[in-house]
DNA sequence: TTTCTAAAATTGGTCTGACCAGCTGGCCAA
DNA sequence: TTGGCCAGCTGGTCAGACCAATTTTAGAAA
């Protein structure tokens, strides 16, 4: 066996302690960096395999932490995709703060601080295009409160919003990343309860509205009332479903 | 071709989508059990793949994830481990939540909002033994004035223990994330100035003996501005450092 | 030409077996 | 007893093969 490799390679950069961490870096540096953009597609498994000179295994074992934290998707027959932005880190911080949660309290009690601290900032710090953002969804609300399912999408989008014009990366992760789970947890009392589902949609609405103006007024801590005053009275009315 | 695939297959139990996949779950659901406790080794690579019945392969693919997680710890030439609880999802939170932060604002100005709603909670749900944890802190740094780094680990334990009796584990959660960011930053910091670490331990002794007062009181509005005047000074201090 | 279909090529998922480089522990000689 | 060595573990990597899902292609049918 002459496995002798004295390849044409002068000097090498100084190698990562492990094949496939090397890779991940280097992976999740286009991904950061904009190079890869959410719904690309990468090269394939082989194609990769050549490109870095190293085994598949190696590849496959980078792409496997990736694809679990959701920053990439993969797709037999089809290739590996940058997954969307929401999704990314989704699924990790699910598993960190989500996990093995006993109840729903702790998860609407977090929520419900971070949504209102949300507000709180929003106001203080709302540029134009976010107060334009914020308002969009509300008229899509409007224009839909017979439609439950866009409803709720409009819904969500609200919330994200602000917490987008809250202009802390931070908070609108970890509200982002909630935000599924209190999507789900609404969605199933809807469905219970499709009779009220409109009605909720007319009272959510006008809340809506108020912690909308409260933000557009620059009304920090009236911003902070209208958000504690919806999230507390929307959840009130959801838990009672299922009473 | 006719590959007429009639096997005698009246009904399998539902499969994962990929066999790494239930493995992830499986071995999750067994560090989240407590079945695998932190510094446990789990058996070789070898020894699982005869125990789950799969090749090395799907093994390891699972075990990347986990490893990358902070979950699971792997040792060439002595094993894979299960990680310190603190480490825990420790990277995938940091890469998705403070990866790519311009700035520590949002970093310092979310921990904020943590803490005070921390020491609000905490004032109106700490148990007896909480408040004997968070007395003990406060005994600690008592003792240890002039070790700044004992110091500032008793200081960390009173915070975690604040978020400990808040009684909301996903609260307790983030704070332990974002908590590790904060104390790299104000070692960085004292580092810079030895000479006022002393006098900096004096004035957090002093406040922290306030934010206990208030828990102990139960009077959670006085908690919360007291650990509130707390965060604020602290980080002010830290702040005029570099200046 | 257009449309539909079936085969071929491609892709991620899995398995096997092999080798490497660290680490462990026990054996043996000094 | 002590020191050093070596065999046998471990995780990390590689190569080649096969599977099933998917896409692409090419040919047949209209």
């Amino acid at each position: 066996m002459s496995e002798n490799v004295l390849q044409d390679d002068p000097f090498r950069q100084i190698e990562r302690a492990t094949v496939s961490d090397a890779i991940v870096d280097q992976l999740r540096a286009l991904i950061a960096g904009g190079t890869l953009k959410p719904g690309d597609r990468l090269p394939s498994e082989r194609d990769l395999c050549k490109r870095f000179g190293v085994g598949r295994t190696s590849v496959r074992e980078a792409l496997k932490p990736l694809i679990a934290m959701g920053l990439l998707e993969g797709r037999v027959g089809s290739g590996t995709f940058v997954a969307a932005e929401s999704g990314q880190f989704q699924k990790p911080l699910q598993w960190g703060l989500l996990g093995d949660l006993q109840s729903q309290d702790d998860l609407v009690e977090t929520r419900h601080m971070l949504e209102t601290n949300a507000a709180f900032w929003a106001a203080l710090r709302a540029e134009p295009e976010n107060l334009a953002a914020i308002e969009a969804t509300l008229q899509g609300m409007a224009a839909n409160l017979t439609n439950p399912d866009e409803f709720q999408e409009f819904d969500a989008n609200f919330h994200f919003e602000i917490a987008r014009a809250a202009q802390n990366k931070m908070l609108y992760r970890l509200i982002n990343v909630i935000r599924g789970q209190i999507q789900t947890w609404i969605g199933e009392r809807l469905t219970l309860a499709p009779d009220q589902a409109q009605s909720f949609a007319h009272t959510s609405l006008a809340q809506h509205r108020q912690i909308f103006a409260a933000i557009q007024a620059g009304d920090s801590d009236a911003a902070r009332a209208a958000m504690d005053h919806h999230i507390q009275t929307a959840t009130a009315d959801l838990r009672r479903i299922t009473k």
